[in-house]
DNA sequence: GTGTTTGCAAAGTGTTTGCAATTTA
DNA sequence: TAAATTGCAAACACTTTGCAAACAC
């Protein structure tokens, strides 16, 4: 079996993403890309931050996921107005979101299928579809 | 035999929502309901209004646009983090949206097939199923 | 050293709220 | 008249920005 490396990792990924491995960018990718299918808002991830001992500022969280979002190690996802979550899982695949909880998860990848999809106008291109099935607690 | 109206009118919709027809309510109706399938943010439909010559607060746009929602005249749709659409169209259908004009349309009513949706846990329900095509310009 | 990144606080955007004044029934 | 609704401004939640200080190379 390979050898896990968590901290090289995290640098690597930087590095190939060409953002300078800062303390902050590497503790921020290491809380991010340690485990897998994370679902954070920058919220969540700042206060992760502090309790990890890692100073740093709710700003550059903004920005450090931005970055991240832009290098394609992150993706952003639109469910809730008025917040955006960051999705670790970057190969295609579908949501499901508690609108009680506010929780986001993954549906796994490719069991969902879609038939009939629209036409699009010229001049345009599908950037991507996105799935989610909102669910509520019941009772 | 006039027991169908075939076009509902303003007034009417808002009385079988239990709402008070106030000057406000009924304009903000008529700018929604006279055509078919408008996709309007709050400002929008604001602005709307005093083009019309409608004297009307942004926040009682905001009120009334959340209270049509609770009685079903319209439904909200997230797609952009930071601000809320609302659909006039209630019927059950998805959605194309354009990232560059934040432009949002309706998909034909029944033209999508969705198989594999996943289990869903128990203690829940879904509540609705999102299906957004996400288009950009290309050059 | 030089250019990049950070943190802070301030500003920005979209939305909600408290409450007195107004309107509706 | 009583209750509901409105408009205003202030509050709010989340996010972005300007810039001086700190940092990476």
């Amino acid at each position: 079996m390979d050898k896990v490396r968590p901290y090289s990792h995290a640098l690597d990924r930087l590095r190939n993403a060409g953002l300078r491995p800062t303390r902050q960018r590497l503790a921020l990718a290491k809380l991010l890309f340690d485990s897998h299918d994370r679902h954070v808002t920058a919220e969540i991830l700042h206060g992760e931050a502090l309790d990890a001992n890692v100073r740093v500022s709710l700003a550059t969280v903004y920005n450090t996921l931005h970055q991240f979002n832009e290098a394609n190690l992150l993706r952003e996802i639109v469910v809730d107005s008025g917040r955006s979550y960051f999705d670790t899982n970057i190969s295609d695949h579908h949501h499901i979101f508690n609108e009680d909880s506010r929780e986001l998860m993954d549906i796994e990848e490719d069991s969902i299928g879609l038939t009939g999809l629209p036409a699009i106008a010229a001049g345009q291109e599908v950037s991507r579809i996105d799935v989610i099935v909102r669910v509520k607690n019941n009772r």
